[in-house]
This record gives C-alpha cells, sequence and structure tokens, in this order.
DNA sequence: ATGGCCACTCTAAGTGGA
C-alpha cells in the first residue's frame, strides 16, 4: 500500500499536475491540502476519471483538505470534535484498514503573535483527538503540512528561531509523536539537506534552500510493515509548480 | 536569504503563505 500527501496550493492550478501525478505514482491513498476552494468546484469527475475516488472539505481562498483512494473511504470525520473552529484543516477517513488523518496545520505567521497561539492551541486540541482515534484505529497515519520542521536538519541553516523551527511548535510535534507516532522518513537513511517545500522566491529550489514541514507520522503496526519514505521533487521541477513536493510511504500489505 | 514569488480576491492593491 502507497500513502502520499501534498500540498497543492490551488487544486484549481495543480489539478493537471495532480492526475499526472496519480498516473505516474499510482498511489492507493493522496492525502491533499491546500485546495483553496469550495466543494461545490471540486474536481470529482476529473478525480473519477482517473480511477480515483475521493472525500472532501474545501474552503474558498483559504485551507481545505481532500483524500483520494483508489478504495472507499469510510467512517468521515471533518475539523477537530469539539474545537470550534471555522477554518476546514482536516479530514479523516478509514481506507482498507488503514486510518488515515489528513490535516492542514496552521501557519503561525511569526513567533508571539495571534496566528501562533492559534497554532499552539490547535495543535493542542489535534494531540487530544488523535490520541482517542488511536485508541479506535491501532493502524493509523496522521499526514500532511505540519508547517513544523522538527529537527535543525529539517530547515536550512537560515531559518533560526523563526516560525516552523521554534521550540512550542517542536515540543508540539514530539508530543504528537509520544502518543505512539512515528516520523516515517527518518525510518530510513536520506539524503542530508532533504526537504519537502522550497519558497518560491530567490530561486530557493534550485539553491536548496528549504524545509521538511510535510510529513507522515505512522502508528507502531505500521512502522513495522513499512518499507520506504521518500519525497518526490519531480513535481516540484515542473511550470507552474506548488511550493510543495509529495512524500510517499509504501507499506508490504 | 529575508527580497525579488505565487494564489487569491467584490480585478485594486492587499492578504496570506512558509
Amino acid at each position: 500500500m502507497k500513502i502520499a500527501t501534498w500540498n497543492v496550493n490551488s487544486l484549481k492550478v495543480r489539478l493537471p499536475h495532480v492526475l499526472d501525478w496519480l498516473a505516474a505514482e499510482q498511489p492507493d491513498v493522496l492525502c491533499l491540502q491546500e485546495l483553496k476552494m469550495e466543494d461545490s468546484v471540486f474536481p470529482l469527475a476529473e478525480i473519477q476519471a482517473a480511477g480515483y475516488q475521493a472525500v472532501f472539505h474545501g474552503q474558498k481562498t483559504y485551507n481545505g483538505v481532500a483524500i483520494l483512494s483508489r478504495h472507499a473511504a469510510v467512517d468521515v470525520i471533518k475539523d477537530i470534535p469539539g474545537f470550534d473552529d471555522p477554518q476546514k484543516r482536516i479530514i479523516a477517513a478509514t481506507i482498507d484498514d488503514v486510518r488515515v488523518i489528513c490535516g492542514y496545520f496552521p501557519n503561525g505567521q511569526a513567533v508571539g503573535s495571534d496566528k501562533f497561539a492559534y497554532k499552539l492551541d490547535w495543535l493542542a486540541a489535534l494531540t487530544e483527538w488523535v490520541r482517542d482515534e488511536l485508541r479506535q484505529h491501532p493502524r493509523l497515519v496522521l499526514t500532511g503540512d505540519f508547517n513544523i520542521a522538527p529537527e535543525d536538519r529539517d530547515a536550512h541553516p537560515a531559518w533560526k528561531d523563526e516560525i516552523h523551527v521554534s521550540a512550542p511548535e517542536r515540543a508540539a510535534f514530539v508530543a504528537l509523536e509520544l502518543l505512539g507516532l512515528t516520523d516515517a522518513f527518518r525510518l530510513f537513511d536520506q539524503d542530508d539537506k532533504a526537504f519537502s517545500w522550497w519558497d518560491y522566491r530567490m530561486n530557493a529550489f534550485e539553491r536548496n534552500f528549504g524545509l521538511r514541514i510535510d510529513h507522515l507520522l505512522i502508528s507502531d503496526p505500521l512502522v513495522a510493515e513499512c518499507r520506504r519514505c521518500w519525497t518526490d521533487t519531480a513535481p516540484r521541477k515542473l511550470e507552474r509548480p506548488s511550493d510543495h513536493a509529495p512524500v510517499l510511504i509504501e507499506l508490504t500489505k
């Protein structure tokens, strides 16, 4: 089973890239973030024509998440239960025997800002909810755009004490791991300076000034089955790319 | 590196992203 995550930064603009990538990589599950569109205009027909089903939770201009899958997605949850939030950032579903939680974590803008406080509140609510989800679904993946680079090696050295790398954000990431989740990327040898996002400005991609902020955290039964985790930088090289690259895991079952 | 980009929006500049 192959499970992927990709912040597409507008599904309207990136739909051709997504369809090409589905055909090339043939993932069983693809989690998308930053759709930036309402459900009424979600391109369901095009995705179905590519051989995928979809559940989605969209929003105009900002946010929006979706799970595309070969097989049916059931027990769908949208938003963090009990957390009052107008921003559409969470969708969860069970596909085959794996619980998939797809999240577009808040950016936070700047350490100490109102948006930073929202990010930490959101992370705390997420953590308590995922604890419950894990009890019900031992085979679980929490994936998406976390907007957190968990360690120094996950950020270009120019990023210091800023948003995405601050101590409170990294502590929140560790709190998720302490639920019994493992950063699949670090199960395997990886290249140095392996990132998943690069700024559109300053030729950041060509110079590899990036961050690793898109993750797949997997529960212990899936750790035992995980044989590969990698970032596919090919879509970042296309004309008019998303600023994020897809990240994938491959499970033996 | 800190800007210079990109997507979006009551199609103008302004907001937000990371």
